[in-house]
DNA sequence: TGAACGTATGAATACGTTTTCATATATACA
DNA sequence: TGTATATATGAAAACGTATTCATACGTTCA
């Protein structure tokens, strides 16, 4: 029989060289879904607002969500995502919690992000 | 009875200065979309393997499944989620499409997101 | 034209995330 | 201690996303 298998090994796809070496170059797993992650927490537009403002200034949780309109409970959710992300820093206040954006990497990565969306074409994706 | 709401306005919370201040500051909405969108895109691992590969040399749909390990349907649904974002390019030969990613702002996000997952603890998220 | 190959896509399934509601916890103060 | 206020959280509901399977489409070549 012997089909018309005239070149590479087991590699079904004509590029084994550039297979080779794209492997090579692969990200760890561990650090793809570390990537991942941290773009999963900005991958949110209430987050995105919530984080913006706390980047220039603190805030206390309900003037959060008197600010954003976003209601108190989902405010709190977020934070706690937030902070379980290592991202945000809170202290204490008597019967309120302060939050800030505690994280120049992220700060920046926000930055960019928004940078990003601002000079991109407003039509993102209506041709799928 | 007036019960005791010693001070401001209608606003629950105690700060209707910084209130004000963050709605003044606060991000418009379309923006703040746009921009969780970008990282929605980037918040998958799968994703940024494949955009890892793609931001150094310009791959074939089967290359990169077979590089990554991804399926090649999972792929191709992930490069139309990519394309429709505009950050890959694309190109036909023969049979095959290529692939490039495409954006310099992205590939600059891309390379800060992980470095940020590098250099952030391990520990990212146990401690919700 | 038909077979083979590479890629794309609809639909179903499985899974994850966000929001909301109700309520718990923490603090302050009378 | 009891009440009011600020925040947190579990659980359900609502919603979105990823993966897989089957198959369609586009291209090449015999």
């Amino acid at each position: 029989m012997t089909t018309v298998n005239t070149n590479f090994g087991d590699d079904a796809c004509p590029h084994p060289d550039v297979v080779g070496d794209a492997k090579r170059d692969a990200l760890d797993d561990m650090l793809a879904l570390g990537t991942a992650e941290i773009f999963r927490v900005l991958g949110d537009s209430n987050r995105v607002r919530m984080l913006h403002l706390l980047s220039t200034r603190e805030m206390c949780v309900c003037d959060l969500a008197a600010a954003t309109g976003i209601e108190q409970s989902a405010v709190s959710h977020n934070l706690r995502l937030l902070r379980s992300a290592r991202i945000v820093r809170f202290r204490r206040e008597g019967k309120q919690v302060f939050y800030t954006l505690d994280d120049d990497h992220v700060a920046g990565l926000l930055r960019q992000g928004i940078d990003h969306a601002r000079h991109s074409n407003p039509r993102e994706e209506d041709d799928a």
